[in-house]
DNA sequence: ACGACAAGTTCCTTAAGGGAACTCTGTTTG
DNA sequence: CAAACAGAGTTCCCTTAAGGAACTTGTCGT
């Protein structure tokens, strides 16, 4: 199906669809992050295919997300989050939260997340690194930094 | 190539995939939030393909992402976000500081974003709504929710 | 030696993305 | 008034990726 890469644009939205982009990965990512980090049992957890589930791991140990780390002498192994990875996991922290809102409906959320400084069931805000004051879409002014390039199309 | 649908699944992760998971829709939810809004100016701002494009703005209208608004007698409209949307560039914010740290390289990010409230050149940080301390992937313990469906696998 | 098991591979089918050409509707321009 | 124009899609064909089931490989316990 010859996909386009997005890797190659001069925006890191399109650059970190290229790593976790792809069909899976970022459920793949949720289980790893959970505990379930062994082949099989991702397998059986999502219901993925193994073909795909063997690419999408193999593409996440290359981009260095996962790392697989042997658990006996037999060729077997599990996946871990490296430290790029497990700041992923912020991401799939604002997806959840943005999902918790938007589509779980009545039933309400499927899971939730207790928060070990203060032991409450919480969820993610975003807040601005210098001021900590809130920082949503209608809060900043998008500029060109030093890595736009001048004439790098398509993706700006 | 029969791709399987995540919105049945019992995880808001999975979910929010169903709505932006497909290539290119965060792409196109960006170029709108920056005001690139036009069916023609979209495509040529990303290179995507006219057919891929249409579809994915029908997604995005029917998932109540975009809204179609028309602009002149003519039959010419643009995309806007509406609220349910604008809560997703939540999303591409923390996507981009992601990309921005490990995938930007040596030329440095391709965008800055300046902080309305302090002026600064900032990046967004995730903290808890309860006590406004940092949130991230340690600093949590997930549960079940009451949207946990007891027996709906695969994508607890 | 033999069966079990985790972790892939292989192979086939189906459908989604890429891309170019075409259509449709209404608008300026000559 | 006909012709060219423009935005917003459609249609068609080709290639490739996802699904899915069966098969392979390496090692262990008995």
């Amino acid at each position: 199906m010859q996909r386009t890469r997005f890797g190659d644009m001069a925006c890191s939205i399109a650059r970190t669809l290229d790593v976790i982009g792809e069909p899976w990965s970022p459920l793949i990512l949720r289980d790893v992050w959970v505990g379930i980090s062994r082949f099989e049992q991702i397998q059986a957890d999502l219901g993925i295919s193994r073909k795909v589930l063997t690419e999408r791991l193999n593409h996440l140990v290359d981009q260095g997300v996962l790392e697989r780390r042997p658990y006996d002498h037999r060729p077997r192994h599990e996946y871990h989050l490296t430290q790029k990875g497990i700041e992923l996991v912020d991401l799939l922290m604002v997806m959840t939260t943005w999902g918790d809102k938007w589509l779980a409906g009545e039933a309400g959320p499927p899971v939730l997340y207790r928060h070990h400084a203060c032991g409450e069931i919480s969820q993610v805000d975003l807040r601005c690194t210098h001021c900590g004051e809130p920082m949503h879409a209608g809060d900043i002014d998008p500029l060109p930094g030093p890595g736009a390039a001048a004439h790098a199309r398509p993706g700006g």
